[in-house]
DNA sequence: CCATCGAGGTGAACACTGTCAACTTAGTTG
DNA sequence: CAACTAAGTTGACAGTGTTCACCTCGATGG
């Protein structure tokens, strides 16, 4: 009883601080996204708030933390995306190569500053990608992952991976190394997204046909025949 | 006389504009591409030059400006390496394609701070993207373009476009359309470029071999059978 | 019931940043 | 010599990320 009566009253306080970090990471998404990074200040996240900037070093190491922790809310969402294309049970391990990399496409055009802050932005102090490394130098090995140190990086990529291991065991492909096609396609999608979110103004002839054309070259390229 | 004296003259100041402007883009340019774009601010720059932070702005409007420069001496890198490549008058169109794409490649993986700076910032105000798109449709209408309205990144651009032509006329395309079809190559290298750059420890297979598979992927899926 | 503790929160400061108006300096020219 | 102009500096403004010392107040153990 004791312990249960601490947790519930301790969250009578003014704001829980989960609630609060979560306020905070709803603002700074919010104005991150309308006014990009730069423009986007500590203090200012803070006023939006209706609290202190310090406040914010409390919940959050640094300002390259909090965008971190934006950036890990996008990843929820590609990987949410990603797993919708999986639900809709495409026979054709083709057609659900070509799904996925559309989800892809689609999912970072429609949040290009999420995109570029996760995709396009070095912050190696998150050693996201070492942790990536890391992951699939042991998945090669047939190492058991314990399921807390799954990222949703991690998961994102491991189905864009299966997708890739389905088509090749399909024998449909002229490649048969699966990780460097998956870098491959990965690779291919991750250019068009970053291409067309830097260079809106580049009078790209169609963006929907180029992202048709250039997904078909892949895909054509990819198999036999 | 007089302009001939005026000009020989005028270079016995202290150190003529032009060259005050050369030494600090190349002591810029140094500093930028060891410790990175927001680590080097205004005044390093400037004390590293020997010189005030204020003389900067006399010869460049702000801190943008300075870096687009910057960026300008890169494209000259790029169009440079692209040249080299259509010297060396490989005579098989789908050959010289890749040579192009290569060299595209391994020119960005040369430079990673430089290509990070001109094709993944969005610097709206030097509209270099408008200008882009400008030129490309009035190509598209065959009209001639006046030599000093072409920037380096249209040449390097239309070097693609070329290749890409070249290809295409030859019958050897499933898909037609020079203008997207030269934007899907492009993203297809970017795509490779900008992974590498921004992810280096996520441990790709072999760098060199993805590149090698990504760029025949994209060459077989666009040819014909 | 009261001292204490710790989480939520603040104010003021530090060492920076990009930028600019006002000023000095020095070389050229009529 | 006077006037002009390009090269360069001083000193400031407003804003940045970040930290330290401090306060407040509800919950808790004695």
């Amino acid at each position: 009883m004791k312990s249960r009566a601490t947790k519930t009253k301790t969250a009578k306080r003014r704001i829980e601080g989960p609630a609060r970090r979560a306020q905070i990471l709803r603002v700074a998404g919010d104005m991150f996204s309308k006014d990009g990074i730069d423009a986007t200040s500590m203090r200012r996240i803070a006023a939006k708030a209706g609290v202190t900037a310090t406040l914010l070093y409390k919940h959050f190491a640094d300002k390259d933390a909090l965008l971190s922790a934006i950036g890990d809310a996008f990843f929820e969402k590609l990987n949410a995306d990603l797993e919708q294309t999986s639900i809709k049970g495409l026979k054709d391990p083709v057609a659900r190569l070509r799904a996925l990399m559309h989800a892809y496409v689609r999912c970072g055009i429609a949040n290009p500053r999420e995109y570029h802050l996760t995709f396009m932005t070095a912050l190696p102090q998150l050693r996201r990608d070492a942790k990536m490394k890391n992951f699939r130098e042991r998945m090669r090995r047939g190492e058991a992952i314990p399921a807390e140190e799954i990222t949703l990086g991690m998961m994102c990529f491991a189905r864009l991976e299966q997708a890739v291991a389905d088509v090749v065991d399909a024998k449909l492909t002229r490649v048969k190394d699966v990780a460097a096609l998956a870098e491959a396609v990965w690779a291919g999608g991750h250019g068009l997204v970053s291409l067309i979110i830097t260079h809106r103004d580049f009078g790209f002839t169609n963006v929907d046909r180029l992202i048709e054309i250039s997904t078909d070259l892949f895909l054509h390229g990819a198999l036999k025949d």
